[in-house]
DNA sequence: CAGTATCCGTATCGATACTG
DNA sequence: CAGTATCGATACGGATACTG
């Protein structure tokens, strides 16, 4: 409770907006771009964007078939904003950059 | 363990930059204008924060006596971006505004 | 490929009490 | 006023197995 940003703010979340934004749209290719997570919890952070209106997930019944998720006009709002959050951290933070 | 960004991201932080960014020095007030944290989660945060380097601490010896917590350039750079991600949080996320 | 189901461990928070 | 100490509750992430 009091989650001051709603789903900013939870593990992964940033990171996922961003690679979202480097063009990454399968569900795949965000499990292999975020080493470490799980699919069961990179499923949980895609709904919770999605329901938040920051991302659209469509189904293609294309040639290869697949899912891809886009970024809303919120979502690239969004987007602008992460970058600011990791152009500070590589700025001030040696460490902690990626 | 892989957490993105260090300090920022934890509960609180970003509320609690953006209160000394205007102007909340004290303790006292922190605690009261964060509303319903409590004084042992708010020394963590502002330990933590200091340890990252965002702010200083100071204890003043004047009249009245008393403990100040003021921004440092990188804590000033990172409220930038705090208010950044407040104002996206007031333009697309009607509910979860403060 | 794109997920869901399940269980477990722990980090984190909430709450209260207490102190220099 | 400005915190520290302590402890219990739980939400969340980690890990593995399984499925349309």
């Amino acid at each position: 409770m009091a989650r001051p940003l709603g789903v900013v703010g939870d593990r992964w979340t940033l990171l996922l907006v961003r690679d979202l934004l480097r063009g990454r749209s399968h569900f795949a290719e965000l499990e292999e771009s975020l080493e470490g997570i799980f699919p069961n919890v990179l499923s949980g952070r895609l709904k919770a964007l999605e329901d938040s209106g920051v991302l659209n997930r469509l189904v293609t019944s294309g040639r290869p078939p697949g899912t891809e998720y886009q970024r809303t006009d919120k979502g690239q709002a969004l987007a602008a904003v992460v970058g600011a959050i990791f152009d500070w951290g590589t700025e001030w933070e040696p460490k902690a950059d990626e």
